[in-house]
RNA sequence: CGCGGGGUAGAGCAGUUGGCAGCUCGGCGGGCCCAUAACCCGCAGGUCGCGGGUUCGAGUCCCGCCCCCGCAA
């Protein structure tokens, strides 16, 4: 506001995922800031066919002009001396993916800022987003915070919170924080380099932290509640997804991706009330499956090497399915 | 050349040593019933992913290509 459109802040972007990008494009749509560079992780190979594959923040800001910097360590000479070079007001860090060294963040003036996908200091970490799903919070939000060394516990300049709607997996409700962060960093930021925002520090004591995903986490334990298994379906939308193991005719145990599903009933069982990974047809055609407590109805579920299909379908070419026990 | 599974009716699948292309669901028509995601009868619907080759004959065997999926990231 105080600030002449002609002397714009520099900023240096840093961020690799989908996540970023809209966030990324605010930035530059902005009058108030410049963005020098987009700083993203290397090419990298990746599917089927060991492709190398740019990150989705490197598309983008190619395509809206913005120079792109991929370095393999933000930690030699090279990488200072760069930075130093850039002569930056501030950095702004989104799903980056790496830690910026303190070195690194004392460079600008205002040093660093990152937008972090939960209400801090609740699930600091690289999940925040699937962690509120699988925990079955009812909201969550974003924080924007003043970057210090330590992952995610810089003190807080804004947060903004959304709810989590019933049908919301870690895809739909990562585009809708998106979406929201990049309304909301442009006036963080001038509020932070004017002075007018004032940086909060976390209460630890209420700290909690969420680890990378691996593909494991996406395993199905029938032995816990309907209700936990269906947050986890949701949560783990699109990466790793749930699966469990389905041994069709004591072969080997093939993946059986699940990708929707429904609390049949949050305490009674469908069925007979025998293991937790039994199958069971229900009356009106659908599929149930005992957990640990309650039991689940499967929606849309994927069996290895083959096409996603809807139970009704699944069922017409595998019948033994009916009376399948997951593992 | 990273490893592996797959492509057959609208959907999901089966198809044996090469020998008339099948099952379940869906669709259409009819029947039955107080009633149904129930049951009975009938009908339609296929360039078997694409292109070559072997053969009297290829969904099936051989070669090339395209696409989908799991592992791996």
């Amino acid at each position: 506001m105080s600030r002449p459109p002609e002397k714009p802040y520099r900023i240096v972007f840093f961020g690799t995922s989908d996540f970023a990008v809209p966030i990324l494009e605010r930035l530059h749509h902005d009058g108030g800031f410049s963005v020098l560079e987009a700083v993203t992780q290397p090419d990298r190979p990746a599917g089927r066919k060991r492709l190398l594959t740019a990150p989705d923040v490197k598309r983008a800001a190619l395509s809206l002009g913005i120079k792109v910097h991929q370095p393999e360590s933000l930690r030699d000479e090279a990488a200072i001396s760069h930075f130093k070079a850039l002569q930056a007001d501030a950095y702004v860090v989104v799903s980056y993916g790496k830690i910026l060294p303190g070195k690194l963040l004392d460079i600008p003036r205002f040093g660093g800022v990152n937008v972090h996908a939960s209400l801090l200091p609740r699930y600091r970490g690289a999940s925040p987003i699937n962690a509120a799903i699988a925990a079955g919070e009812k909201e969550t939000g974003n924080s924007i915070m003043r970057m210090d060394a330590k992952m995610d516990e810089g003190p807080i300049l804004a947060v903004q919170r959304l709810p989590i709607d019933d049908e919301d997996t870690t895809a739909s409700l990562a585009a809708k924080l998106s979406r929201a962060a990049s309304m909301l960093i442009g006036p963080t930021l001038k509020g932070y380099f004017e002075g007018t925002l004032v940086p909060e520090p976390q209460d630890p004591s209420k700290a909690t932290v969420c680890g990378i995903l691996t593909r494991e986490d996406g395993r199905i334990d029938w032995s816990r509640s309907a209700v936990e298994i269906e947050r986890l379906v949701r949560a783990m939308q699109p990466w790793p997804e749930a699966f469990t193991r389905w041994a069709r005719g004591g072969k080997t145990p093939l993946k059986l991706t699940i990708k929707k599903a429904t609390v049949l009933h949050p305490v009674s069982r469908c069925g007979n009330p025998e293991r937790p990974g039994t199958v069971c047809k229900l009356s009106d055609g659908t599929v149930g499956v005992n957990c640990g407590e309650g039991s689940l109805i499967l929606k849309t579920v994927q069996l290895e090497g083959k096409n996603a299909s809807d139970l009704k379908s699944f069922l017409n070419g595998y019948p033994d399915f009916a009376n399948a026990e997951l593992d």
